[in-house]
DNA sequence: TTCAATAAGCAACCTGCCTAACAAATGGAG
DNA sequence: CTCCATTTGTTAGGCAGGTTGCTTATTGAA
């Protein structure tokens, strides 16, 4: 009942709540009356306009709790404050600090408690910190490995540090994972319950959602799409893992070429710019980059077949290179997979981490109330 | 609790009843009378041993009720009965009649029908009839199509017929995904929640199993890995789809190529027996084969990152096969995937037949009795 | 034989939900 | 403006499914 009625972006009516939840109204009488108790509910008005007596109109009160999200990227540093409904109040982001772990999550701490402070959530209890962090998490959900794309080579703990400086719950998840959570949430993906999110930035990794939950992998490895045999060899898990079919190969392949008008392009927007151009060089690369993500997009749809493969990221937002991609994969494929690009672009991870956010709070207050 | 009741292979007591779903001694007291009412459990003895009381043992008696699973193969067509509690009572298998869905499906029934009067469970009601059938499965569940290897090339509905010869509810659902609920309920997947079976036989297809469920896709075309980019070219879902990895083009680029000693092989049995016997053609063509099956499972584990790939069918049964295909696997992926042998060999879809029969008519009977 | 330990069966009670009934608003028909 | 159909808010009572606590019946071992 609470679940529902978190769920809900306007106030709504015990009558609603009674048929959407099938309980009976008397039922829903006693439940609104113990959250209200809790400081969980609120009358914020009346329904009129039918006839018959008006219905009193119930939300969740801002006081009620606030939640945290901070995604921690390779490139920036975002953190959203949102009310126990996850209707955002505050966003903040910051180009990502160097190097390494403790840098970085010194930046997040400080950004999230300046933001707190400064918003109007300042006074309001702090229910969970949700985190999006950029590599595998360890099975205990504290530890990241792999992060490599923020210059933390080695496992680190990033539970502890947020813990420590707010003493409330704090969930870690993926940063891909939760791009993906996002779009299911307030993205594209609201419709789909099986789906790929595809992050083609300075490397590539897919996201993937079975039947709304998370596939993980009995590795956590679920998704790594950068070792699909069609990129070749055996590589390890390290540094440079990713970025094959990722925008730092692309640009590492670029200096490499002959051809160019000029200097060979130091970013992706150049080069896609340049390609758009029809300068030859870039449009080959583009070509050959628009294949790779066909492949992955076409050995996602042979394996899981998602009702549609979400494309995003630095490179994989660009919208000539998803048409085409699209188009490749559809020549793979019989069953033609919905390419399509994402809705929140690179806020997709921190809007999931207000999902997960949310999502645990949610549990942590059922344990007290319906 | 008659779920957990229908899952003991041997009786058990009250006590332990209670103790495994959470419940008091007096809600199972109740809960086993209902049950003995209506002829779903049965007193079978005493537990003596441990100081005090002895408690009464108690199991679904044989007489509650039969399953039936029916597996339609390309090579044959197999017959399972059993109690309600999934213990085999009889089994038979027939070569798969030929040409089409409705000879198969008179085979079919025919066989389960001679089984049952043959069975001591001749005169126990029949609770659920249970059928694999090699294709993909219409969303309501009835009519299959791109049956090609029994040489159904229509749409094919596959309930009616037994629905109609029975009476009994009917369920189905595709081979290789019931091949591994077998192997994950009697196989060697029994302690796994997320899994690949890749059947490699005629053809290649794989059956995913994600958290204890089956992923089927968004067009019931999860797992159809003969679509995967290594692959090549795009096809079409018809009847020569599935081969380029399996038995049939294997045994055909065995006639295409030269230097064989005598006649090239027509079984992949023989094959497997020159290649063993070090014939060069034959060992070319296997480790190529090896080199295809590590490229799906590399695939597989990629996107989904299993804890293991149970391989099984004509081709894929090959204990050296296996063992190369997973070295190969390997060297493609830096978390070692698990590469095992199938547990339960052509049996499998059977067995997961018999699963599906099992769940079917338990949802039945819990909607009267808890 | 006695006793600790456990199972079996019974009674009373608790919780979460329901239905039934009634009181309180409300918009619209007359 | 009044009345009424309609819908919401609230209370009372009841039922289902579970609980705990007690008594009784068996059992193995001291």
């Amino acid at each position: 009942m609470l679940g529902l009625l978190l769920d809900q972006e306007e106030p709504v009516t015990r009558p609603f709540l009674a048929s959407a939840c099938g309980l009976s109204r008397p039922t829903i009488f006693t439940a609104i009356q113990q959250l209200e108790k809790r400081g969980l509910a609120h009358a914020v008005g009346q329904q009129s306009g039918a006839p018959g007596r008006s219905a009193t109109l119930y939300e969740v009160p801002e006081e009620a709790g606030a939640l945290a999200a901070v995604d921690i990227g390779g490139s920036n540093v975002r953190v959203v404050l949102t009310d126990l409904r996850g209707t955002l109040v505050a966003e903040q982001h910051q180009p990502t600090a160097r190097p390494g772990g403790p840098a970085i999550v010194g930046q997040a701490t400080e950004l999230l408690r300046s933001t707190l402070l400064a918003s109007r959530l300042a006074a309001v209890p702090l229910h969970t910190i949700a985190v999006s962090v950029p590599g595998v998490l360890s099975h205990d959900g504290r530890t990241v490995s792999y992060a490599s794309n923020i210059d933390q080579f080695e496992p680190f703990d990033f539970h502890t540090p947020f813990a420590d400086a707010f003493h409330v719950p704090v969930v870690l998840d993926n940063n891909v994972n939760l791009a993906a959570m996002g779009e299911r949430w307030r993205g594209v993906a609201r419709e789909l319950s099986t789906f790929a999110v595809v992050a083609v930035g300075a490397g590539i990794g897919a996201g993937i959602v079975h039947e709304g939950r998370v596939m993980r992998g009995a590795h956590g490895a679920a998704g790594e799409v950068a070792f699909l045999p069609p990129f070749g060899k055996r590589r390890k898990v390290d540094a440079r893992a990713h970025d094959e079919a990722g925008g730092l190969s692309l640009l590492h392949d670029a200096r490499s070429r002959p051809g160019w008008a000029g200097e060979p392009p130091t970013t992706v927007e150049d080069l896609f710019r340049r390609a758009a151009a029809g300068e030859k060089p870039a449009v080959a690369l583009v070509e050959e980059e628009c294949a790779r993500i066909a492949s992955v997009v076409a050995s996602i749809c042979a394996v899981i077949d998602p009702e549609a493969v979400v494309l995003t990221g630095g490179v994989g937002d660009n919208d000539r290179l998803i048409a085409r991609a699209a188009h490749l994969a559809e020549a793979m494929i019989p069953f033609p997979p919905s390419v399509i690009r994402s809705g929140l672009g690179d806020r997709a991870s921190v809007i999931g981490a207000v999902y997960l956010a949310a999502q645990s709070a949610r549990l942590a207050l059922m344990e007290v109330t319906g």
